[in-house]
DNA sequence: GTGTTTGCAAAGAATTTGCAACGAA
DNA sequence: TTCGTTGCAAATTCTTTGCAAACAC
């Protein structure tokens, strides 16, 4: 990772250790939505003193900078997406793998429920088969 | 609940345990999607020797029929929605309470994403503040 | 009577916490 | 030097499992 980008995590209040770019490097561009263990599995490679809790520890601070979406897709563990642009997702109930969905879908809360409840942003879930595994079953 | 419908569970192939009726009836029109402890308390008064195996047991059978869903909207647990008319939910961002939204909202895959996806259902979920926590945070 | 369900306790998976040692700034 | 971060281990939270006794049908 340059310099530069490490300056603009560092002004975020954020002590770039090495253990914390390699996640952030991992996770720079990675549209995989790994979960906290994939992660670990992965920088544990460079790192093998890694432990879980600063893996935990460095996706909450990055969380609270905005930096990454927790998402709460699959039951019992998290999700991380380091694309943090407003988008959608398809998930495979086969493979259960997330796919990014780039498109402005603008639902709109009618009146009824908008005088309610006052809607910050919105998110729309696919769920069905991915090409693999709809060719897999045929 | 009546006979009847009891005698529907009970076509379905569910055995109709007194701790299997009380989980029922706790769920029967309940809007407050319910986590396995919110429902393993309130039966808990009528049967204080419940066990939370015998909760997770009944969700399990309950979704496996088709009658219950469970959402993966909260980290770290589960919750379930007796309602499964195809809605969708608003989630409060402060006190985390999740309500329903009945209203089509259409939306579809543009063709470069179907192609590649084929769609069973869609959910949209809406994230924002509550009228109530609205209020309080003026 | 048969086979499923219950309750209990123990195991398991994911995440969080406390704390001394370490290290980025 | 200072204060946040790391690594470790233990604790927590939620869910699952194994098994004998109980019970629905």
């Amino acid at each position: 990772m340059d310099k530069e980008k490490i300056e603009r995590y560092r002004k975020l209040g954020l002590k770039m250790t090495p253990q914390r770019l390699a996640i952030l490097e991992y996770l720079e561009g990675n549209t995989s939505h790994p979960s906290a263990e994939d992660i670990f599995r992965h920088v544990e490679e460079k790192f093998p003193s890694m432990s879980f809790a600063t893996v935990y520890n460095t996706l909450e601070a990055l969380k609270e900078k905005g930096l990454i979406i927790e998402l709460n897709i699959e039951p019992g563990k998290k999700r991380f997406d380091p694309n943090i642009e407003p988008h959608h997702h398809m998930i495979c109930e086969k493979c259960h793998r997330i796919f990014d969905v780039f498109e402005d879908f603008s639902v709109d809360l009618p009146p009824k429920y908008a005088q309610k409840f006052k809607v910050k942003r919105s998110q729309v879930v696919f769920y069905g088969l991915c090409s693999r595994c709809a060719e897999e079953s045929k």
